[in-house]
RNA sequence: GCGCCCGUAGCUCAGCUGGAUAGAGCGUUGCCCUCCGAAGGCAAAGGUCACAGAUUCGAAUUCUGUCGGGCGCGCCA
């Protein structure tokens, strides 16, 4: 039930009785008004801006926009639910709602409990790419708040009513996984008993890649020591990324982030058999003529020394808002990265998705037209591909920033700050963020001063929700405090005006979750989660100061009941919230 | 040099796709626990929305320019 999406069509519907009346001429987009909480209580319940949107219309058939604005108001006056409607400021309609719409919003939420605000199912298919880290290491803490966002975007989506599939690149073909193989190899050396003393340049160096030595040691022996290289690197690659993937899985299982789809780069070159699907794309792109050999101008800004002028490959991403083209096969002959997933992005499409969402790092941010120009040319202009870039985090401690260096081996693993500040802290913090502002992660702020962190803010506010409903029980052993039953309460009698703030703001919770999946910002409903809780604190504590406003009063069986189901029903859209965002809400945090 | 992102309170950030008197957390100051959970609440102080133009009934929000910061700029991913 979303209030304000019906008084949308509702004033839609008003506004073709203007034009009917001949107040408004024909033609008008209906889509340019909103109907929003105002800023202000004092304002009412719902504000359009309808009137004044079509002013300059309203004036060219002759008419007066604010005998516009009172006429509409007036057919709004008598809509059923509504108590009254006014003009005020410079032409806004406020309306103000009878207590029924609220109660039934109330009992909306006990009767459709988490699923309140949820988009029907069988909404648009939409695929979200997160993570996509190289099967080279452990994830680090710059890898977590793409993965935390995307997995939030997914969730979001889903309960939005879209389906939402999450996906996960691993680039297992480049030159980075045979490094992978060499140092996994060195490992194996080492394992076996040889000094291999310090882990020379060019080689990844973390303690990591021993259990992957150990391992080769277990199944192969010393059968690959004396072997050329030529024998084991595809072995030992093989096993190597299989063992990087898991921890990398582990890792983000340990921040609640799972994928539906993995897709391997390496599967998709046909090296190890089965179709060329980098072959098959850019015959794609072909017989689409947007290939062709050329040369490009040199690159400007950074001094490339090993430039050379060729003859190469070229895709012709200009044509679809590119600003040079883009070479797709190296000078060794082999595709480039870009192919390969331009090949990716293929797959989806001829998997039938429509909308693509990729979150990658602020760092790929130059690569965001090519990819589009890609996704644009295959589909013939069907597909749209969005972007998000999250931009990197900086890892403080104390105040200071913590270098990190993937070569050195000196970085602070995700699965260390998991394991020090909890996964709900981490998401938590990660998603009150837009993903394109830049984000301090403070970790002695958070270890230490973790009781000022929102999320347990956040989670307080349910679990003194649940608290409540315990007290009542106490109160009223024989009280039925399931939501369902306490849908039947008699929410009439929530009349006070901290109940029907808290009414308010249940009943703009479907309008948040639409409006963040279409603008595809999770961040909006932790702000939201944020907001109800700060009204649900701020109530609760008026109940010290007045008594009868407590939710339970053992002299008032029915009304208790009545505040026990608002109480409740706070706690349902709080869990809902929550759970959008991946972050756990416990009933008790004693 | 070019492209993308950003600039809002002392600090960290929101600002609902152009709306009414620009908000919250932290920090500072002063209050509220015999009382449903004080991990909470109330109040005060704090602003040239980087700057200058433009668009219109109306701009933190859209456009242009300037300044400042971040990221990127064949054959790495």
């Amino acid at each position: 039930m979303n209030v304000f999406a019906e008084f949308q069509a509702r004033v839609a519907a008003l506004i073709e009785k203007r034009i009917a009346a001949g107040d408004l001429p024909e033609g008008l987009d209906l889509s340019r008004f909103v109907v929003e909480p105002p800023r202000d209580a004092a304002h009412g319940d719902l504000s359009t801006n309808a009137a004044m949107v079509y002013a300059r219309e309203a004036k060219a058939v002759g008419s007066n926009p604010r005998r516009l604005a009172e006429t509409i108001a007036a057919d709004l006056a008598g809509e059923p639910g509504v108590a009254g409607a006014e003009v005020a400021g410079p032409g806004f309609i406020n309306v103000i709602l009878k207590p029924e719409v609220y109660q039934e919003v109330l009992k909306a939420v006990l009767v459709d409990g988490e699923r309140f605000g949820a988009g029907a199912p069988g909404g648009e298919t939409v695929n979200v790419e997160y993570v996509s880290a190289n099967p080279t290491g452990p994830m680090h803490v710059g890898h977590a708040r793409g993965a935390v966002f995307g997995d939030a975007l997914a969730s979001l989506l889903s309960f939005a009513g879209r389906q939402a599939t999450r996906e996960y690149y691993i680039n297992d073909a480049g030159a980075q996984v045979n490094v992978l193989a060499r140092s996994a190899h060195l490992r194996y050396r080492e394992a076996l008993g040889e000094a291999i003393g310090a882990i020379p340049e060019g080689f990844y160096p973390g303690d990591y890649l021993k259990p992957v030595g150990e391992a080769l040691k277990a199944e192969f022996g010393a059968g690959l020591s004396d072997q050329p290289e030529a024998y084991w690197l595809p072995l030992v690659r093989q096993r190597a990324i299989a063992a990087m993937m898991a921890m990398i899985r582990d890792d983000l299982a340990a921040l609640a982030i799972t994928h539906e789809v993995f897709a391997s780069e390496r599967a998709l070159t046909g090296v190890d058999g089965g179709p060329n699907r980098v072959e098959e794309a850019i015959e794609a792109l072909r017989a689409k003529g947007l290939v062709y050999e050329g040369r490009l101008p040199p690159p400007k800004g950074a001094p490339a020394e090993d430039w050379e002028d060729r003859e190469q490959i070229l895709f012709r991403s200009t044509a679809y808002g590119d600003d040079v083209d883009r070479p797709l096969v190296k000078s060794d002959g082999s595709y480039t990265y870009f192919a390969s997933d331009i090949a990716y992005h293929k797959t989806k499409i001829d998997r039938g998705f429509l909308t693509l969402v990729d979150v990658w790092g602020a760092d790929h941010g130059g690569y965001v037209k090519r990819m589009q120009a890609a996704v644009a040319a295959l589909s013939g202009n069907a597909a749209r591909l969005e972007v998000r870039l999250c931009q990197l985090v900086r890892l403080m401690r104390a105040g200071e920033q913590v270098k990190m260096s993937k070569r050195s081996g000196d970085f602070v693993t995700l699965r260390e700050v998991v394991d020090e500040v909890g996964p709900d802290a981490v998401r938590f913090i990660m998603l009150m963020r837009k993903n394109d502002a830049p984000l301090d992660f403070d970790l002695a702020k958070v270890i230490e001063q973790s009781q000022d962190n929102p999320v347990f803010y956040v989670q307080y506010a349910h679990a003194r929700a649940h608290s409540v409903l315990r007290q009542g029980l106490a109160a009223f052993p024989d009280l039925d405090l399931a939501p369902s039953a306490l849908a039947g309460g008699n929410s009439a009698l929530l009349t006070d005006e901290g109940e029907r703030d808290l009414l308010r703001a249940l009943a703009q919770y479907p309008r948040a979750v639409l409006q963040a999946a279409e603008a595809h910002e999770p961040h909006r409903i932790a702000f939201y989660a944020h907001d109800l809780a700060t009204r649900f604190h701020a109530h609760w504590n008026r109940g010290k100061d007045f008594k009868d406003l407590r939710f339970v009063n053992e002299k008032d069986r029915n009304l208790s009941y009545a505040r026990l189901g608002l109480v409740a029903a706070v706690g349902l859209v709080l869990a809902s919230a929550l759970s959008i965002l991946g972050v756990s809400a416990p009933e008790e945090m004693r």
